[in-house]
DNA sequence: ATAGTCTATATTGTCGACAAAAGTAAATGT
DNA sequence: ACATTTACTTTTGTCGACAATATAGACTAT
């Protein structure tokens, strides 16, 4: 998949970071204490303050002047937000996808699809959940359009995550989204670009409305 | 409209930068030399950095480690690119504006459609360009989606605003676009979701075709 | 007792200097 | 003449210190 690799010890701590916010080490709503961190990091302010930057800007911190970041608390309005602002970008993908995606990638979304499904039959949630990630990537990569791939991966995947593990949701809901997933494969197979992209905004719809649900029965 | 107000001078030395580059007074493709520019604004390496940084996830400049960062190169291909990112988002926007719009926001919408009309008949090009902004910018404040508002306005916009600069694009096509915008509010004031967001999506969409053929014959 | 002010403290913003990496050009060897 | 190495210069990355702003607590006045 993709390889970010950490050149600067700026770019570390930065993913190290984001992992812990995402992973939820750092909990939603506390503050980033640049010196702290700087002493915890045993590295300068400088580059706590850049790291933090980068963090405002995937949207996973928010910062006030003179005053200080903290992470961002989470709500169900804001995951409902993101999912309004998710479904058309990847529902745009799906359609940039059926146009352009190589057979040869569209033969191994398919392979990753049969997986996916022996997954299931066993019962290996973890895979069925990296495995959902691992097809909305591909799709999204298959666009070729570096503007919404950049967008998705970059920013909105981590905040979505770090939403999902705070929530403790740990996405049922396979067996229907496995045939979802299907369908759109086919479609985007056909080169059937408007029926990919109405399908992958209902998936994604889907989805929302499933979060919503448990979320407002707990 | 939106106001950014600049509090520290980080702020202000970005701002002051995204204008420049924004208007092509920094050409593009140039090289944003961190000690030149700060002794050109007389301020340390460090808040040239920051707006730097800034600029980055605007998706203005790119950077790269122990390299430095370049005003980013236009192309017809990026520019397509961005439409397409922005086509889906505005057509959402719509769409939750048809719901969530009040209904004095949709009188003053029309009152701005008037006003632009006055200003098609007499000719004023650069009001044109402002109400076309304008009209937008209120759909997508209507949506009442933060995360979509910030999307747009921080950061898709101004690279944009940029490439339609650089590409001399005075965007004419007004008074087709009008009409256009006319349908639109028509839909959000009938409180026709589904409507609003193929008319906006479609409008979107004639501007990018728009734009590529004058691109393409000269 | 409460509101407001003032002082002390802690945190962020800004700065200049040093370290490390990349780029450049001269020098050497074949 | 060309390629490679090496010294040098320039630029970015990192650091610690100082300045400016915000927070907390003590103090005063009504």
């Amino acid at each position: 998949m993709l390889v970010e690799q950490a050149v600067t010890i700026a770019d570390k701590t930065f993913l190290q970071l984001r992992t812990d916010i995402v992973s939820g080490d750092i909990v939603p709503g506390s503050k980033l204490s640049e010196t702290e961190l700087s002493t915890k990091f045993a590295v300068s302010r400088a580059v706590i303050r850049e790291a933090i930057n980068r963090l405002e800007s995937c949207r996973l911190v928010e910062r006030k002047s003179n005053i200080g970041a903290r992470v961002v608390s989470l709500s169900l309005e804001g995951l409902i937000e993101l999912f309004q602002v998710r479904e058309p970008l990847e529902g745009m993908a799906a359609r940039l996808a059926a146009t352009h995606m190589l057979d040869n990638e569209i033969a191994d979304l398919n392979t990753l699809l049969h997986s996916h499904l022996s997954s299931i039959r066993t019962n290996e949630n973890y895979f069925q959940q990296a495995g959902d990630v691992d097809f909305h990537y591909r799709i999204l990569v298959g666009s070729k359009n570096q503007q919404l791939i950049s967008l998705l991966v970059n920013d909105i995947y981590h905040v979505i995550r770090m939403y999902r593990v705070q929530l403790g949701m740990t996405g049922p809901r396979v067996t229907t989204a496995f045939e979802e997933h299907q369908q759109i494969v086919k479609a985007i197979a056909n080169r059937d670009a408007e029926l990919a992209e109405i399908l992958m905004r209902r998936h994604i719809l889907y989805t929302r409305l499933h979060l919503e649900n448990t979320f407002n029965q707990t």
